[in-house]
DNA sequence: TTAGGGTTAG
């Protein structure tokens, strides 16, 4: 029995029987195999069992002392005993060995070219592989035989180049024999080329089952399920029985053609036939209930096995990690771990992803340390993007671009993580210049991912001009009508001021789920256009899209910008009681804002004191920014008190109530809140404004003296202000948060970043064109009446995007009706 | 005594 043990099917034992293994290697092995080895010399003359020996060489020392007795014993001259020792080192993975032994062999024959071809194979070895092949077939008189193709076309398909050895297959008539066919099969699969390889497998005389298997296999790698599926139809409807293998290829291929039914006939299958002993066909199931979200099913599949592998614990882990568990997924690692099993790269993959989504700062150094320990930044790109996308999560996006830059090869993902990490964290600039810096990468080809990723930056940014050219290469890959990137097109125009692009864009990409519903709502929310809003929310419940939670935050937002306080509240009735969404702190706030907004500050506050959840920052910020707008100092005061309950960190709001006493004059209320600011370490966030010009982003911060076009633009706007005044424009001093003479305050607010870019925009550009620029605060009051007057006084339309939403102006009116 | 076809990924 244990000379079967070693290997199994070419196996190594302990893999299948994990707790054996040791023990049989130690006694066994080890044991027997030293004390006759060692002892060489004086057992030459005995009657030594070598098939035992061959069988007991666990490793290249024990073979090398093995050769050494058959060395002694005059025993490795024969070609048969030679060609053994060629096989042991290939199986213990000492290729040089191998060849050494190879090469001192006087008398080859088929069988020991055979094996050395293998050995290259089963090492890794492919180009060397066929280069002995070519040996074989040139220099040697021996006539290959059926053994001789079937590795040799295996190393073909991992070096993407067989034609010579295929002639040689015909030219030798070894087409016709089913292992070789079969390997042409998978060969030909290797490289792609399905036509070929399916002709090869249809021409076939007899097909075996794993000619079946290489043909169904063949099609899933090339991402071919459906084809798959319909193969293994075939393989049925002729009779043949499907095996572990054919099982294991098949079950993926469910899970991507989203077909749970065929998936679970499989699992009854593999039941009545007792395939699920098999750690593969097993591990395949787990995946594949994985990816149905059946946790409950993967896990029994888990359980009920007898023997797992690295691969079961992984899968495992993934499988809580992707369908939002977590906590179980690292509950799953700890277990792993106290089984003996040693995690691999994967493992840590799941695990990062795992830490990211528990939020768990301090398991996120362990796992970083981890992978650390063990350099496995270095070894492979998968590990180093996970822990990239593990920190940008957490929102620690310094490591995040630490770690990127220490990944030696990037891919296309790494920069496509490190670009959307940027962008998940509102630094949309820095998402910019990364994709900038990848664009110079001659080895990287941008993907679908990019796109999504880039596009919502350009869009925050309010870059059209960088956007569209983006569009044009989606449409040249042929891609604009896939949702996700069509979604962030339909964002992208929608955002920079073009609804009407938008919109007909949002017709042409599928609208089956809510996702571009919620984009095209929200653009036209912020653009002031509520009514559009609610109607498109019509079409969508008419269209029998499900809403979701976005798509309420969006319609909310979009009646509180447009003032339509009942069709919010509307809303709010439909979401709970129609699509039994439970509203979120996000909706309560959106409601705060819909009644503050319009003015009803009682009723805000009320609303604030009834909901069922504890109001956090942004829900008091809300009302503080609607006492703001209508000048309610007390009820602001109690606002902002709360505020800085819960969040005193939070320089926006600061502003905010200081902007309030200031607005009523009140200078020591300004002051206080200043000095609390500043007692608690809080800066100002600087405000600017951006314009896109000849495919650059030019930034203005607000005060800025030192742009090269800085005396220019100031006079530019001494100009338009002169003009201004002519018209009636009388500068409102309340948005000047210091207490100086009027003449600074005027050369404050003129120094304003949304005034020098708008200034710098009509320099720069022909007259009368558009101007679109963008601010990362809200605009100030005194900006949007200035804006007004210049959009009359140069007769151009101007488009600012700031923090809050779109104001349009045109002939000296907003598009929001000063409503803001 | 040498041979083909299999599971997990950011």
């Amino acid at each position: 029995m244990f000379r079967l043990l070693p290997t199994w099917k070419g196996r190594h034992f302990p893999q299948y029987f994990p707790s054996l293994g040791t023990h049989y290697q130690l006694y066994s092995t080890s044991a027997n195999c030293a004390r006759i080895l060692s002892n060489g010399a004086e057992e030459k003359n005995k009657e030594i069992d070598f098939e035992f020996l061959f069988q007991s060489c666990t490793n290249t020392h024990l073979a090398k002392r093995l050769h050494a007795l058959l060395i002694v014993s005059g025993k490795a001259q024969s070609i048969f005993i030679g060609t053994r020792v060629v096989n042991l080192y290939a199986h213990l993975g000492d290729v040089t060995s191998s060849r050494r032994t190879f090469d001192q062999i006087q008398k080859k024959d088929a069988y020991t070219w055979n094996s050395m071809v293998s050995a290259y194979v089963r090492n890794s070895h492919f180009h060397e592989a066929v280069n002995c092949l070519h040996e074989m077939l040139v220099k040697s008189e021996i006539r290959p035989d059926f053994y001789t193709f079937p590795p040799a076309l295996k190393a073909c398909g991992h070096i993407l180049d067989g034609k010579k050895i295929h002639c040689w297959v015909f030219k030798l008539g070894f087409q016709w024999d089913v292992f070789v066919a079969a390997s042409l099969v998978h060969m030909y699969c290797r490289f792609g080329s399905l036509p070929i390889a399916h002709k090869i497998f249809s021409d076939m005389p007899f097909r075996d089952r794993g000619s079946w298997n290489a043909m169904i296999s063949g099609f899933c790698q090339n991402g071919n399920v459906a084809e798959a599926l319909s193969v293994s139809d075939e393989m049925r409807l002729e009779g043949m029985d499907m095996d572990c293998v054919t099982v294991s290829t098949i079950l993926p291929a469910c899970a991507q053609m989203d077909d749970i039914l065929r998936g679970m006939l499989f699992h009854l299958y593999v039941i009545k036939h007792g395939l699920e002993f098999d750690v593969f066909v097993s591990n395949a199931l787990i995946n594949m209930y994985a990816k149905f979200g059946k946790l409950g099913h993967a896990q029994r599949v888990f359980d009920q096995m007898v023997v797992r592998d690295l691969v079961s614990w992984n899968s495992i882990i993934a499988a809580y990690e992707q369908n939002g568990n977590p906590d179980t997924a690292l509950g799953f690692f700890g277990k792993m771990q106290s089984n003996g099993i040693q995690p691999d790269v994967l493992t840590l993959v799941s695990l990062a992803s795992s830490v990211a989504q528990s939020r768990d700062f301090h398991a996120a150094r362990s796992v970083h340390g981890f992978i650390l320990r063990r350099c496995w930044i270095m070894k492979d790109v998968v590990v180093g993007n996970a822990v990239v996308d593990m920190y940008a999560k957490l929102g620690i996006i310094d490591y995040a671009h630490r770690v990127f830059e220490e990944i030696p090869s990037k891919d296309v993902v790494s920069w496509n993580t490190m670009i959307s990490g940027y962008g998940q964290n509102g630094l949309a600039s820095e998402a910019v210049e990364v994709f900038r810096m990848m664009e110079g990468c001659e080895d990287i080809t941008p993907n679908q991912t990019t796109w999504v990723s880039i596009l919502p930056a350009y869009s925050h940014l309010g870059a059209l001009k960088l956007g569209m050219r983006i569009h044009g290469r989606i449409l040249k890959a042929n891609l604009h009508l896939d949702v996700y990137v069509g979604t962030c097109l339909v964002d992208l125009y929608g955002k920079c001021g073009r609804l009407d692009d938008a919109l007909s864009l949002f017709y042409e990409v599928p609208r089956t789920n809510s996702v571009s519903w919620n984009a095209i709502i929200s653009c036209h929310g912020i653009h002031g256009h509520g009514q559009t809003s609610m109607q498109l929310f019509r079409a969508m419940m008419d269209e029998g899209v499900k809403p979701d939670h976005v798509t309420f935050v969006s319609l909310l937002s979009a009646c509180s910008h447009s003032g339509l306080v009942d069709h919010g509240q509307w809303c709010f009735h439909v979401m709970q009681e129609e699509c039994g969404i439970e509203p979120s702190l996000m909706h309560y706030g959106c409601m705060v804002d819909l009644f503050g907004r319009a003015g009803y500050l009682e009723k805000a506050y009320s609303f604030i004191k009834n909901m069922p959840l504890r109001p956090d920052a942004s829900i008091w910020g809300a009302l503080l920014g609607a006492c703001r707008i209508h000048g309610n100092v007390d009820l602001g005061k109690l606002a902002s008190d709360r505020l800085f309950e819960v969040d005193s960190e939070n320089t926006g709001y600061y502003v905010l109530l200081s902007n309030m006493y200031a607005n009523i004059g009140q200078w020591e209320g300004v002051n206080d809140v200043r000095s609390l600011a500043r007692d608690r370490g809080l800066r100002k966030t600087p405000g600017w404004s951006s314009i896109e010009l000849n495919n650059r982003i030019e930034v203005f911060y607000t005060g800025n003296q030192s742009h090269p076009h800085c005396e220019e633009i100031y006079k530019e706007l001494e100009t338009l202000t002169a003009k201004m005044k002519s018209l009636g424009y009388v500068p409102d001093y309340s948005f000047v948060l210091q207490d100086v003479e009027e003449d600074e305050k005027e050369r404050i607010l003129m120094s304003h970043s949304e005034r020098l870019a708008i200034a710098y925009g009509i320099i720069c550009t022909a007259p009368k064109s558009p101007i679109q620029i963008f601010k990362n605060l809200r605009v100030c009051g005194d900006c949007h009446n200035v804006t007004k007057f210049i959009s009359k006084i140069t007769e151009r339309e101007i488009i600012v995007r700031d923090s809050n939403r779109f104001h349009h102006f045109k002939d000296g009116i907003c598009s929001c009706g000063d409503y803001w």
